[in-house]
DNA sequence: GCACGATGTATCGGCGCGATACAACTGATT
DNA sequence: AATCAGTTGTATCGCGCCGATACATCGTGC
């Protein structure tokens, strides 16, 4: 169950701030997460349907009435919507910090509460230091046993992971200097 | 059509040292590829399958002879999968530098002749270039729109691009001076 | 007037993943 | 000797998401 269905968070998450309709959700989850790693429309119309008939979602046909611009079709939360963006949000569980999940979780961090973005950001740190043991304990096992090429993807991959790891040591290391500013005598005095 | 079948190449290319059976060939490229990134044998046995009904893979029953260790099934490439790698590994357009399919690629550069290898490398590096190009657009166009979180998530994508291609330079500098040193004017006069 | 690119919605085939099940072997523990 | 856990080994199922593809409309330049 790892999948955690990357697009109900994405488009949950991006209407939240305004009603859109598809190509420009597209487009603002482009921009966000990067020209490539952009959702196709494959996957994002289906599951703006299949959104809209669990109920999450509501169509506000723009242009039906005034005649101009039709085939214009505006989606906006539903009130169980947003409880359901609200559920995915504070899960935040195992899957979160999961591969492709992540990045689509981290996008959404100006939604999340501060408690749980920590969880989150810890939780993805460790999954990459598993990696990171991982990748280290395959190479030392078979050192001699690869060619050239194989030892230079084994080297770039372990380095990928290595800089995300100090990312999010950063980042890590920014919510608390933020939680603590908050929890300040200053703040709270 | 970018999807590039990834497992027809790994298996070919796996199997084209020595026959093997399925949960050997994953450990392999799972070694290769990084720990993560492993091909699942949700998606592994059903290729396997299919390559011997398209006549690129013969099966070895191996133990079903001596009667010990059953359960092990071997493949090694028949003469059209022997042909059907050559092909794969020469034909390198296009799709060959496409994102995923690009780490299986670059795991059977061994398998691959020096300028198809040249060719690969410099598809790649174009491609990550672009991408660049379009990460930079993406941040300009839009830099105050988008929240602290996502100027985050869109330097460390733009971070991690760019050690790709300098990585990526280095590889192609090194296929050129061993070109070098193969074509020396001794050599080709 | 017309071609061309951007906008906009939609469907289809299918790859590869994660979950799951099951069987045989191996080694440790008691 | 018995049992239990971990590894080896093959297999299937549901389905998320992708790439390709097909249209229709709109703005703009020539």
């Amino acid at each position: 169950m790892a999948r955690t269905d990357m697009l109900l968070l994405a488009i949950l998450g991006t209407l939240a701030e305004r009603p859109l309709h598809g190509y420009e959700i597209r487009k603002r989850l482009g921009s966000q997460l990067g020209p490539f790693r952009a959702l196709s429309y494959g996957s994002l119309y289906p599951a703006l349907k299949r959104m809209v008939s669990d109920g999450l979602l509501a169509v506000d046909e723009e242009g039906a009435v005034t005649g101009t611009r039709r085939s214009r079709i505006v989606y906006r939360l539903t009130h169980a919507g947003i409880g359901r963006l609200q559920d995915e949000l504070a899960s935040a569980g195992a899957s979160a910090w999961e591969d492709d999940a992540f990045d689509v979780r981290f996008a959404m961090f100006t939604r999340t509460d501060a408690a749980t973005r920590l969880r989150i950001l810890e939780g993805r740190r460790m999954r990459m230091a598993e990696r990171l043991e991982e990748i280290s304990e395959g190479v030392r096992a078979v050192r001699e046993r690869h060619d050239a090429y194989t030892a230079e993807l084994q080297r770039h991959g372990l380095e990928r992971v290595e800089r995300e790891v100090e990312w999010l040591d950063q980042l890590i290391e920014n919510e608390r200097a933020a939680t603590r500013g908050k929890d300040d005598p200053a703040d709270a005095g």
